[in-house]
DNA sequence: TGGTGGGCTTGGAACGATCAAGACGATCCC
DNA sequence: GGGATCGTCTTGATCGTTCCAAGCCCACCA
């Protein structure tokens, strides 16, 4: 049975042009270098062979291998959190255009670094985009000490004095647009139901809300909640914050939370919108489908992308040109819940 | 500034355990040809240096990358399609136990086939995932002209006489499994709403529908309805069948027009589970998160994975193995909506 | 003692690309 | 006219690994 030929080598390039090797990587990477007829005849061969180079070989040379690393850690059912897999698709979009793949890796749950030093050491990636750089997690941390190239979606909220690229969303403006979109609509008992308060995102998604009822001077005591990101947990927190403090609107810090203070209103009789408004956080699939919707606050991860890989070629040109933090501001989905 | 340290080599490993590299080798590809205190004093050295393979050299030398692509195609916002996420993270998790690695390429819409052509050229991947094989779309052909290795998750519906393996998911299976629960409940007149007829899979998932009807002499006549995969297409078609035919239940192709259908509910009044049952398809977080939630048909992504990398391994070695196509049975997330 | 065989180890070549340096002719300028 | 310069192309070396064939060493046996 006939093997698959052997793809065609630059050395196959060169001899049917009748150039030699260097001119033909040169046709390849540094055109202008070639005299006009000489590119057009090796260019001719390279497209006659169906010739492209090997990536092996050119990773071997040049010690990069055009590959971003990115850890993909493993959906939480009964969640509404879509926002790594939105982001991914962004990403994938993007390093496309400026000539990079997305190499996904699993991360060990018990030793989430292992994965990263694996491909760090065997130079399988050139950066690493980190995406969970909540509560204090070891990662970025760790590759810094290492001098490892990476872009970190999210700020370091432990260690602001680091000095590694990142790109983030401003959570405390999305909630504040939504509070204040409450304001707008008449309501002025505004509640909160968000994460824990070891949760530095959740702290800051708060102070949003904060922000936007005290500027207003507004109360807020006995109108926040702090739990855990479950449905159940949002239902049970909205069912206490109705029956003690009589919101008239809700805003959450995940859409996850939302749907347990639709649960709620839908347990009692009461329409969202009509006679509650909700807003969630993060635009999932479940907002923009639930009947009637679930406003939401959107955030602009397709920008997100774009920013990561514009300061990952920064990092691996040399010398390395490190930016400083980029804070985007999220959008309002507006649905019928608010 | 210090430049970070070069990585050692397998020659920097030889000459601190004072053996030649092809030993070093040896002691990590094939550790059986050592004495035993040749290995371990080798190893001591791998350890004190912190020694990896360079993926790129290896991958020159032995023709091969570890990496298994695949098209990330972008999501479609509107729609509960979450399926392609779920499977990404069971197929990373699952290369990974294998060895392998997920490179994520992003799919050119106008030419789909350019994607694959480029990192088949260029010996970047050594084998594929196809994931969209519906609706006689090129790749599959394509990649089997080629000699590419890959497998299909999907069957080869147009052409069942080709060669190469496939996984899929029985959706006849599913949408059997879901009308016979709702006749289990006592419900007579059930309705489909699926896709459009030139749909492969949403043919095959209808006539799931009406093997479990037709087994119990039900009639099926204007019962059933095809439309596009969108919400509103979902809404308009039970709103009419609901007039026309009264059906107690629907049955439905996807999450995404069983959410139609609870919107047309919801603007009646009607309550779902209670006056009338629906069951989606594909389980996925609109389903499980919507308040009462949704019956759907949940495929078992994480089977389909490993079922996938095993024929992968089957096709990466030499000879390659080819085994039969596998056909797998999905489940149903009972939830309030039946 | 010397030949034989098997287990273990060795150095050289190869994978296919890029880097560094040099060759060659044509051009430019004094 | 001679030397420097430029544009263009070529040659040899190299990246770090694995493959290959040969070499070493020791035990065994005649």
């Amino acid at each position: 049975m006939a093997q698959p030929a052997l793809p065609p080598t630059l050395a196959d390039v060169a001899e049917r042009a009748g150039v030699s090797r260097q001119t033909v990587s040169n046709a390849v990477n540094n055109p202008d270098l070639l005299r006009a007829d000489t590119l057009s005849r090796v260019q001719e061969a390279i497209a006659e062979l169906g010739y492209t180079p090997n990536r092996a070989a050119r990773n071997l040379r040049t010690r990069s291998s055009q590959l971003i690393g990115l850890r993909f850690s493993p959906v939480q059912e009964g969640t509404a959190n879509a926002t790594m897999d939105r982001f991914v698709h962004s990403l994938v979009e993007t390093t496309r255009e400026a000539g990079y793949h997305v190499l996904l890796f699993a991360g060990d749950a018990v030793d989430p670094i292992s994965g990263y030093q694996d491909l760090l050491r065997s130079t399988a990636v050139d950066a690493f985009v980190v995406t969970d750089t909540y509560l204090g997690n070891p990662q970025a941390t760790w590759l810094e000490e290492r001098r490892a190239p990476f872009v970190a979606f999210g700020r370091p909220w432990e260690h602001p004095e680091t000095r590694h690229p990142w790109v983030d969303v401003d959570g405390a403006a999305g909630t504040e647009l939504a509070t204040n979109h409450l304001l707008g609509r008449g309501h002025r008992r505004i509640a909160w139901i968000g994460w824990r308060k070891d949760s530095w995102i959740g702290e800051d998604r708060r102070s949003g809300w904060l922000r936007a009822m005290h500027a207003r001077d507004l109360p807020t005591t006995g109108l926040a909640s702090r739990v855990e990101d479950t449905v159940a947990s949002g239902r049970e927190a909205s069912s206490v914050l109705l029956d003690e403090a009589q919101p008239s609107a809700f805003v959450c810090a995940s859409d996850t939370l939302a749907m347990g203070v639709l649960q709620t209103l839908d347990e009692r009789g009461l329409r969202a919108g009509r006679d509650v408004a909700v807003v969630g956080f993060d635009d999932s699939q479940v907002a923009q489908l639930v009947p009637r919707g679930l406003t939401s606050v959107r955030q602009p991860l397709e920008e997100v992308a774009v920013h990561i890989v514009k300061a990952l070629e920064g990092l691996l040109t040399t010398p390395a040109v490190v930016g400083p933090g980029v804070l985007l501001a999220p959008t309002l989905a507006l649905r019928g819940s608010t």
